[in-house]
DNA sequence: CCTATAATTCGATATTTCTAGAAATATAGT
DNA sequence: ACTATATTTCTAGAAATATCGAATTATAGG
């Protein structure tokens, strides 16, 4: 199975999420399924400025949180979960005492 | 048992939390067990100033995700495992597509 | 080659966050 | 009252983040 992430990066996925409009952006890339969604489709629904979302997205895949692939002029992201899965790992083994 | 966070509530956990400091604060808290700790004491394993220090905790605290009690001139603050049990819930329910 | 579409980068501004010293507050003991 | 200790609040500057229109790049199809 995947090996933990240290502090620094789950610092920086934690803070990548900790945006209002990115957390949305991040669910609704989950909710799109394992095809992702193109940047286009997630202004759509997000309702955000294309240069503002632009950012947003880079945001979540300088973090590793998603990954982004090009087809012809669509660039499609997709969520990443490995990466999802081992924040969730950090936080339960580090920051729940057992519990 | 415990009911879920929305969206900006979990956001503002997440943002609080994407701070290598305050992560380290919270992960030391959590290792300090149930009983908490005094700030100074934070002070000195962190090696931040007092002041710097204070609006970090705050910003936990803000969150929800620690709590602080007086005793006398000493401020115990302690992890608050509920709201990171929550948080954790609302990852994996809403950010995971069941995985 | 021209046009249309998808998305990013540029540029500029506004806002927020971070940091930390100094001053203030709160409490305890004498 | 006085002094020491614990912690916060004040203040201010620097750095980072957020926003978004306009210009630019990349690609596809005629």
């Amino acid at each position: 199975m995947q090996n933990g992430i240290d502090d620094d990066t789950a610092a920086s996925c934690l803070a990548a999420l900790g945006h209002p409009t990115r957390l949305k952006l991040y669910r609704t890339l989950v909710r799109a399924g394992p095809d992702g969604a193109p940047v286009g489709a997630l202004q759509e629904s997000l309702g955000v400025p294309a240069s503002t979302l632009s950012h947003h997205v880079q945001a979540l895949a300088g973090a590793g949180l998603v990954v982004q692939e090009r087809n012809g002029r669509v660039l499609t992201t997709r969520a990443d979960y490995d990466t999802m899965n081992r924040l969730i790992g950090f936080l339960t083994d580090q920051c729940c005492q057992g519990m």
